[in-house]
DNA sequence: GCTATACTAAACCATATGGTTTACTATAAT
DNA sequence: ATTATAGTAAACCATATGGTTTAGTATAGC
């Protein structure tokens, strides 16, 4: 009975890392070979050879070897699970906002 | 030059976890004690106590104490850049789904 | 065939994480 | 005043994480 959703646990804890986020961001554009990855962190090459596998993990992250190279795609799609489910808390977000509004709404009566 | 941010590393890492997911559910639909939020979790005290800190040191969740009982609730504000972030790549995920149209499109006609 | 390139593997390290138990504090109830 | 309740604090433990260095493998270029 007790259940819970290891997707997502792996979307999220992926996420958390600002390596891994601008890795992301990357390889959204197109494929990236990893040496492309690496070349703006200063970090050594394994480092980020463990986030690929991370993010690869995943299922962000598609790998392509051609020749001795290893292009890297974005795969988004588990990204929807993690964003359906923050925004089932949306109203909560945007409650402060409303009432902004309401407020301001309030005043310029 | 190196920018990252730490809010979203904070946001995503609390969400990782799944007893701190399930607790997000539940101070969403109001104030709830903490012993409240233990007794579902086969899981002691202290425990949930620290899955507590975390979401309040991420600005997820808010301490109100009256007594001896201390009150959680929710602030989703922090979910609102988690979810900004994430739909960026909206756009990625659809893809699947367009070209699975399209085709069904093309069978149709 | 030799050397350079683009990695992965493995061993190591420091710190973080998620849990426990045991002890303490503050409030409430009897 | 004593006891029960609702926690936190601290010490501890096992495992995970994020980095390193050093060594190895596979492909490409000369």
């Amino acid at each position: 009975m007790v259940y819970y959703n290891q997707g997502l646990d792996n979307t999220f804890s992926a996420l958390s890392d600002p390596t891994r986020r601008a890795i992301v961001s990357k390889i959204a554009i197109g494929e990236v070979p990893i040496m492309e990855l690496a070349s703006p962190f200063n970090m050594s090459l394994p480092a980020v050879s463990k986030h690929v596998r991370v993010l690869e993990n995943a299922g962000l992250l598609i790998r392509k070897k051609r020749g001795r190279v290893q292009y890297c795609r974005l795969n988004a799609s588990p990204m929807r699970d993690a964003t359906d489910w923050l925004i089932k808390y949306q109203q909560f977000w945007d409650t402060k906002l409303d009432a902004l509004a309401n407020f301001l709404e309030e005043q310029s009566k």
